[in-house]
DNA sequence: TTGTAAGCGTTATCAG
DNA sequence: CTGATAACGCTTACAA
């Protein structure tokens, strides 16, 4: 590809008018300024974005450092942080897959020099004290923290109250053997979700049973194998909250083919509130958090971050409300409430 | 952040020492490298990724061109690219929602001097002349192109074939009319799984019908939409083609709550084999494809294209199967046939 | 309005 | 084994 010199030498001007065309700013003659587009199409030139960005030191690309990614959840995720990227004509570069805090830190160290701001999930504790320090060189946002990092800008889901709201319910509905499908050891939403169950019960004068929490990885498979010890149980749990909607829909699929109904025999019910859950039979009912927003929002605090007008008043944690939505698998009739149809906009899909 | 300049300084050694320390390839006295090391770690030194890319003429990434991302699809897809990525230790600058070609040229040029190759899935013909320009540059793998593009590596899914069988399973099992639930128009995959349905009806002497021919765009809202249509029809369909498991599940649901049974009354099917798809009631026959497969192959092309040794045998065009799932959905009892579990390593959803 | 030249933080090519 | 120094391709004062 050519270069800057190549083009002002065909030009027949100087690298410097070049540049200034490319960068609009700058006063250039009209004829200059289309003499140089012309030559500059001809070469097929595009400025060099490593190049700029060693003078500028500006990247136009915001790094973002996220789990091992499954799932609608964090698809829907990053899509919300493409778009809001885009918008602000931001790419994102994008490493995932980070299981413990040293490959965070790698990865992170890896992106330095080509990013100009961080949004990151950190899974645990470790990687939350290495990202401490990256948040020394750019704003840093977190998501989902679990705890709150100083000089950090911070974004998360209402988890705790989502699942106390789902619990409160399920016991207003009559409920009082309410057991749930947790989700994996470590994880900060699953935990959440199920200190809101624990809660819940509590403040209700229901004591949490051991017998009626049950591991779950989050995945479909996990609820699905789950249903068995479920309905071993000496005294069959009325509930069932699964602490996301794919555990709830492995479940249910599970009952179904062991001929109990749901909600008559036992009541399910889900959180995240995916695409599908409303497609399910019965309808699951399920918590809304909007991911796509949750990423959207983050790019926006970010961009609010390094905008020099906003430095001055920004929120430094965001939290995301974590709605219930009632349909079906709860044993309400649906009609008395509103469906809960999804909020972002959704684009057909590619396969 | 410190440079590289300040850290030679305060070590008391040459910049070109600081270099070689953290490029290892040349030889470096012990005790240098332990001081360089030691000094650099003191003062938070890491190497600026742009100058190294501009000297290099490496930048370590690897560009990632799609349209507007949503669904299962998709983000496997990524997820595919981003691991295979990840092991070859390489970063992904990921741009997405591009509607039109213009969009993606815009996009490409921006990444001009960030990266060293380019994985892109090119929603039409214009946009893929687009392409042709950049892979000037470096390799270049197109997704699913519609056009086999000269000088492109291309990972394709075999779209046409998958249709064809499952269509042709259709009619095996007596279904004569049977009514296809179409993609958005523009949609390669959803043009060839359409091709697909209506060579496989022409080879067993059906003439397609346009009637039974129903738009759709891929998501579950206009499958359950579409399903008022299909029930309305004069000759009722024994089989609904979705030509994909979203669309499926949203006629699933609606037929359910018209009371219509399935596969008993109604044959139903789908295309993609998303995870939950044999978890719905009754489990989805569907057709198999690994969309996390084409990602990370599609890394793999690209590795072999940028590695010298690579250059000489290089398959240019490779097309990954789509295999017949058959479940309850289309009326073959399930025992008969392998249920076809999912070959991607799946981690844990993190909402 | 345009040109000159000094960086930006590295790596790479020489000498030593 | 180590050190100068010239690129890499661009932006940006400063001059003209």
């Amino acid at each position: 590809m050519a270069t800057i010199r190549d083009v002002a030498r065909v030009a027949g001007v100087s690298i410097a008018t070049v540049s200034r065309v490319y960068n609009g700013s700058a006063r250039v003659s009209d004829e200059t300024r289309r003499k140089v587009r012309a030559v500059a199409a001809k070469m097929d030139y595009w400025p060099n974005g490593a190049a700029r960005s060693l003078t500028t030191a500006r990247t136009h690309s915001l790094g973002v450092l996220l789990p091992d990614l499954y799932g609608e959840f964090f698809s829907e995720v990053i899509r919300g942080i493409d778009h809001g990227a885009r918008q602000a004509k931001y790419q994102i570069l994008v490493s995932s897959s980070h299981a413990d805090s040293d490959a965070l830190v790698v990865a992170s160290r890896s992106m330095h020099g080509r990013i100009d701001g961080l949004i990151a999930m950190a899974p645990d504790v470790a990687s939350t004290a290495a990202i401490k320090q990256i948040a020394r060189n750019f704003p840093v946002v977190l998501l989902n923290p679990r705890v709150e990092v100083e000089g950090c800008y911070a974004i998360s889901i209402a988890n705790f109250e989502g699942a106390h709201t789902m619990v409160r319910h399920l016991i207003a509905q009559g409920h009082e053997r309410i057991a749930i499908l947790k989700g994996p050891h470590g994880n900060v939403d699953a935990e959440e979700r199920l200190r809101g169950y624990r809660s819940a019960l509590r403040e209700s004068g229901i004591h949490p049973l051991p017998e009626l929490e049950f591991d779950g990885d989050f995945t479909e498979a996990s609820g699905h194998r789950r249903a068995k010890e479920i309905l071993a149980l000496e005294g069959l749990p009325t509930a069932v909250f699964a602490v996301n909607d794919y555990m709830a829909i492995g479940l249910l699929s599970a009952l179904r083919d062991a001929g109990v109904r749901v909600p008559e025999d036992i009541a399910v019910t889900g959180f995240d509130n995916i695409a599908i859950s409303q497609y399910l039979s019965p309808p699951l009912t399920t918590v809304q958090v909007d991911a796509y927003e949750l990423g959207q929002r983050a790019v926006q605090q970010w961009l609010l971050a390094i905008e020099p007008e906003g430095r001055s008043t920004p929120p430094r944690h965001e939290v995301l409300p974590a709605t219930l939505v009632i349909r079906r698998s709860c044993g309400v009739a649906r009609s008395a409430v509103p469906r809960g149809g999804r909020k972002s906009k959704r684009k057909p899909d590619g396969g």
